[in-house]
DNA sequence: AGGGCACGTTACCGATCGGTAACATTTAGG
DNA sequence: CCTAAATGTTACCGATCGGTAACGTGCCCT
């Protein structure tokens, strides 16, 4: 009686470790937080923390990398929700984006990990640069996909409106420029579907 | 001879501390600088650093001070330069706006200190979002000024935009999203123009 | 000339940081 | 059941952190 349950969805302290991390990261930044603090939140102990992970930066970077394979998680959701219909699935795409300006006020973690990762040749950089540009390229595509000429342009600015968004939500509040992100993001994707191809100067 | 010069321009302590700080907070970020590398780089020492701010956390404030004080002059310039000439004033803050984004891709030092100051009751904090919703509100004073029936919506819209576009500049580099900033404002800002009084659902 | 006052110097404090060694304990698998 | 791998425990390391005490030194003003 009061065994512990066995080992059939046993949760390793690796994934705790980096569950814990997810969470202490965001709240508290990276430098906010250190590994002792994370070995505990994970249940577990800083010297299984070195054994799974090398370093912190080996840690921030597995942190990052999480980030990237739930995006990418998200792409394939919103592909199969929406099969063969690109506007449903950039509206797919809107409605994820408002979820993000509007949850808690910490931002994106990437972009807040950029801050703090100040060495430009920290390996989390380069690797939040490519998914960056990844999710500029997946929106550009998706825009088109759905008819847009200047799909490019738009994809552009709905990363400049959410990005700026996020860190508004951050910075000047809940009441802030954010909320009307969803609002100016809808007005702009309407105007670029009304004026399908204007040449530039 | 050799002497030094005497005090009639003497740079105090307390300025080179704050210049100091300035620099590497914006380069290293805030809790990626100590105290003492801060006395170091001003050419003084922690202990008179300790006598002019008594805490790092009243250096952090007097720091985002200073950038407020920044902010507060620019307007005033923008005003100064242009009299009586609110979208001469729009186009100048545009082109502020644009160096800003292109200049060295460290970000908007206010949101960067907010993304590390987590304690949400942080008197930087509180400071930081003043100075955002001030910026916000002037932003909107000029464009309501030069014109612009939607001056609230296109004042959200340049803000999102410029925030998005500092933080993009930093995550995805200079060619990316960001790049596109001055076309996009611009071409927003004439939208806005075209259609001076659309009756909201 | 002299007396403050701002500043510089040195040394120190406890706390916490990232990281490691040695050893005990649990768990999984044949 | 027995072995081997994974995990837990404790203690420790040097470095750095924010912050302070005590004491010297230079400078400006009256």
């Amino acid at each position: 009686m009061g065994r512990e349950i066995p080992n059939v969805v046993a949760v390793r302290p690796r994934e705790r470790i980096i569950a814990a991390a997810r969470e202490l990261f965001h709240r508290h930044g990276i430098r906010g937080v250190g590994v002792d603090t994370i070995a505990d939140a994970a249940g577990t102990n800083k010297m299984t923390l070195y054994r799974h992970f090398g370093s912190k930066n080996e840690l921030i970077l597995a942190y990052v990398q999480t980030i990237a394979a739930e995006g990418e998680a998200m792409w394939q959701e919103i592909a199969h929700d929406h099969p063969g219909d690109p506007r449903a699935q950039l509206e797919d795409w809107l409605e994820r984006a408002e979820e993000c300006v509007s949850e808690d006020g910490r931002g994106c973690d990437l972009a807040n990990a950029a801050v703090e990762l100040t060495e430009d040749d920290h390996p989390a950089r380069r690797l939040i640069e490519q998914l960056k540009t990844d999710h500029r390229n997946r929106l550009a595509s998706l825009c088109e996909a759905a008819g847009v000429a200047q799909s490019k342009e738009l994809a552009d600015t709905l990363t400049l409106l959410l990005e700026g968004a996020r860190v508004s939500r951050m910075t000047a509040g809940r009441k802030g420029p954010s909320a009307e992100f969803m609002h100016t993001a809808r007005s702009i994707i309407q105007a670029f579907k009304m004026k399908p191809k204007v040449k530039r100067k």
